[in-house]
DNA sequence: CCTATTTTGTCTCATCTTGGGCCAAAAGCC
DNA sequence: GGCTTTTGGCCCAAGATGAGACAAAATAGG
């Protein structure tokens, strides 16, 4: 039950029953494809006549196409409906410290070929003209310019909705970027620019095979990595916020007089989980992550240390299973604030799933305020599936699927 | 940007566009009466000939009034439309630990007469024949039973949604009671039950002259008694979550090795900032809040703490600012977390803003991650506009004017 | 006093959409 | 081959907004 804003809303017009049910069928045929008219109205719960409208418009747009005819037990067989991914990609860049990814994704946000890397440059006007180049190098070989909807790019980092400009990003030392415009005329394409915490919630959410529960629209996707990113979901939209800031759950304390994080403050949930906290908790140095990185602590990664864990090394599998105890004591902060559907966990450290998992979930529930909260359906997001780009990818993607703004 | 649930949507049929801007209309007349059919167009963007429909579509069925006419400065006078509130009354129930309060109000949420207020009756066998008792002699001095749209129930506790139990209430020991069928059959009227700090929360969303930034529909109520309720509003909507727990930031600890809780864990903020822990900060006693309030606590009230600060109790004052501190520490996590257009502070407490505000907002900015959110709007909502009693009539009256579910 | 002007609210017609039913085509069963 | 079932398209009714005309009402001004 929502509240209609006095001061913007939107009345209805003559297209608007059309505009529903259009975004409607096309979500149903995403979801469904393949799938005939007649399953279509069925599902929907319209008259033929209407569908058969809607998939004609669909069908000029060039938005559906049809395939192969079905079987039937008896009758006309029906011709099944598609999404037109063949002739329309997307760009997906993920812009991180070191390197900078890029992969070439259908309509429906699947890869259409490997992911591609780069070393990142620092300053914008460098980075962009390079990646301009790569993007058009990839868009030459799966079927040009005119194919592409768009650019998605994602940083780590804070972004303003309206302007897409990039108002803070630490780890790349950028303050009030555009990217925006720059790539945008580069490329002659338009771009969608996100921070990478939320776009992979938004990733979550737009998976082609949305697994079940997810469907409801309420997730929460944790990424931790040398930071933490957290994003909100809650019935189908990304929580953004008035200053569009939502989601820094990454700050909220565990202990106010924990271990100074990154961001200045003492304690929060980041300096105790993130990479570097579980990094400097096994050098046993003092818990102080507002500096600069050790330079023995340079070539040492999570992975070396999930490695030693598993290799034996007693202090490796202890500083694991403390980052999993403080992981677990947050996520039950978060379920019990928000009660959502589902969380899922992305990062390196969910490679070690198999030896703090337990390890986690005893602590979430020793913090979690119901039974319900306590079995919150906790997932992993692999590295494998690039949960990054693929959320880059549903920034271009998701647009035509949304629904209408309407009331 | 809404994803459409390929499990549940709602498509647009021949009556959905006039649904849309019936609903707009009808807010637009709440939020600017008196207004003239021919303002409403202008309002609305669409021409008069549309909104003449609706609104002898909407005085037909009796949702709206034809009144006084206006004043133009040439031209024919406009007839100005208004709520019709005087003959649609609603009944706003808050049961509390102590003390049940019943207020009648009109269609526009505002107090019909006095609120009156019996004794709470713990057990809900006894308790809903004197509270149907007490609504019936009440409605017969303002219109009957039969103008009554509905009766509004909000209680100290935790309530499922689709099937309105109070699933647990600590305060009153209730554990899954159904008050909606026996109050419902007992005063053959619509029944509505919602937790109280969640109901505050749709208090100010749905107030008749909402002030500026709480319109868009991001807001926080934090409500500081015996507990702490937080009720959470995203884009003009209530955050229930999956299994309708949402919002217990209350719980969310500020330091894990902290008091504890009535919980059961420790450290939550609700240890750190209700009444029991302010009191008992100013007993010296141990920072225990799990077990029963000691006897010698029962009489004295967080009133009676404020009242001995003013009068230079310096153990007072310090319990008031060790209080306000913790406060703006949780707030921050909150602000951060959500970024909401406003946050509303309600309880007792807020008598002693004079001398804890400052303390709050620089323990809020301590921790706050941007300036927006050191600068976060916060406000107070007295104890005088009785909260807890408009959210409680909010329940009933806010489907008239809610936005349609579309797609 | 009378006319022009402006504003409101209603009315008519065009356009667009879904709702309902009919029909041709296509395919299997008997 | 006839019957049944299913699909997809077509036609018209019903209901909505869009655009504009028009009467009523009130003021301004000669």
């Amino acid at each position: 039950m929502r509240k209609i804003d006095p001061a913007q809303f939107h009345v209805a017009t003559r297209g608007t029953s059309r505009d529903i049910n259009r975004r409607i069928a096309l979500t149903l045929v995403r979801a469904r494809q393949p799938i005939s008219r007649a399953d279509l109205a069925r599902a929907m719960g319209v008259r033929r006549s209407a569908v058969s409208l809607i998939v004609t418009e669909l069908l000029k747009k060039g938005l559906i196409i049809e395939g192969a005819t079905g079987e039937t037990l008896r009758g006309r067989k029906p011709t099944f409906l598609y999404i037109d991914a063949r002739r329309r990609t997307v760009v997906a860049v993920d812009i991180r410290a070191s390197q900078t990814f890029v992969m070439p994704a259908d309509l429906l946000g699947q890869p259409l070929g490997g992911v591609t890397h780069f070393p990142t440059l620092r300053d914008p006007k460098a980075l962009v003209p390079a990646l301009a180049e790569r993007i058009k190098r990839l868009l030459a070989e799966h079927g040009g310019a005119a194919a592409c909807e768009g650019i998605g790019v994602v940083v780590p980092g804070m972004v303003e909705h309206m302007t897409m400009r990039i108002l803070h990003a630490p780890t790349l030392g950028w303050r009030n970027v555009d990217l925006l415009e720059p790539l945008s005329s580069a490329t002659d394409l338009p771009v969608q620019i996100e921070n990478s915490g939320r776009a992979c919630a938004l990733a979550q959410l737009w998976a082609r095979h949305a697994e079940p529960g997810i469907e409801a629209g309420d997730l929460v996707f944790v990424s931790i990595s040398d930071g933490v990113g957290v994003g909100v979901i809650v019935r189908g939209e990304l929580v953004r916020g008035r200053h569009n800031i939502a989601g820094e759950f990454a700050h909220v304390p565990l202990s106010l007089d924990g271990p100074r994080c990154s961001c200045g403050a003492t304690g929060c949930w980041e300096a105790y989980v993130s990479n570097r906290a579980t990094l400097t908790r096994y050098f046993g140095r003092a818990a102080d992550l507002s500096g600069p990185v050790p330079a023995d602590q340079l070539d040492f990664t999570i992975e070396d240390l999930i490695a030693r864990a598993r290799a034996g090394d007693a202090k490796a599998a202890a500083a694991l299973q403390t980052t999993g105890r403080y992981l677990g004591l947050g996520l039950a902060s978060l379920v019990n604030a928000l009660d959502p559907g589902c969380v899922y966990i992305g990062g390196e450290i969910t490679a070690a799933w198999d030896v703090i998992g337990t390890t986690v979930r005893a602590a979430l529930r020793e913090r979690a305020l119901t039974p319900g909260a306590a079995a919150a359906d906790i997932r992993l997001a692999s590295a494998q599936q690039y949960p990054r780009l693929q959320g880059a990818a549903a920034l271009v993607v998701a647009p035509a699927f949304a629904a209408p703004v309407v009331a």
